[in-house]
DNA sequence: TTGATCGTACGATTTTTATCGTACCTTTGA
DNA sequence: TCAAAGGTACGATAAAAATCGTACGATCAA
């Protein structure tokens, strides 16, 4: 008897140990707990037990599906890595830049964090988006 | 060279409830807790004394300072506003997009997130970064 | 077969955040 | 003067998040 997978009607922000552990889901894709606790303890200190009920929990909210088919749980994200990433940077830019986007860039340009290169890319991409955009913006 | 930057020694990111405050301060100007607690309360309801009580903590942490020169405090942010914010875009960045810049930006303008007024102001500040920053790297 | 190793399960506890109740001080005005 | 209104201080407690200890099952090599 699980909990009733909570529907994506109710979605809390991973907490912050939650999202080391997305973090390392979604750079190696699914993934032991022990390769996950491997990884985490690259730059933090925790109990190997730590981690696992951690992820036990993960999967039990819903944030982890889990293939225990075998005696090594092999856990991956539950949701698309962009989609739970496009929902984080909502609620970001919601809370520090009062929903725009434009100040959230704006400020990045402003205070260098971007490289050259990656400015470049930026600007390809605003191209990109001009040529097109036949489409009428909100 | 570093740019010599906080003395304080740690900073710790604002707690969810902290950086209601700071919002709230941010967009207002330095408050008494009284009228930051009326606004808290727009969107979410929490006891007088509760807010108090964080914006007390906050200041011993430091992320405020006050004016105890009348029965009323006057409560400001101890960082400019900019440069919490950039440090928790910061962090943000760092989490989330492998401290790429441009990543972030490329979804953030991928997934129409911005209007194309701030499409606009985007370009247009890159042009200006282009302009007047022929050597900087990273 | 058996013990070392590696795995999961899960209750308990610690740590961090958030909230609240209550004491008590200051100002004000009737 | 004094009580009401409104302010701060602060300990206690609740709630949330994170951590850990221990039990115990499976695997496997000797």
């Amino acid at each position: 008897m699980k909990p009733e997978s909570q529907s994506s009607s109710e979605r809390s922000e991973p907490t912050k140990a939650e999202l080391d552990i997305l973090t390392v889901l979604w750079k190696h894709g699914p993934s032991t707990v022990r390769f996950v606790h491997e990884q985490l303890n690259t730059f933090k200190e925790v109990n190997y037990t730590t981690t696992l009920k951690q992820m036990q929990l993960m999967a039990e909210k819903g944030l982890l599906s889990r293939d225990e088919s075998q005696m090594k749980h092999i856990y991956g994200v539950a949701e698309e890595e962009q989609k739970t990433k496009s929902y984080l940077l909502d609620r970001f830019v919601n809370h520090l830049y009062d929903g725009s986007a434009g100040n959230l860039v704006m400020q990045l340009l402003d205070t260098k964090k971007a490289s050259k290169d990656e400015l470049k890319a930026i600007r390809a991409l605003l191209d990109k988006l001009d040529e097109e955009e036949p489409n009428t913006q909100q």
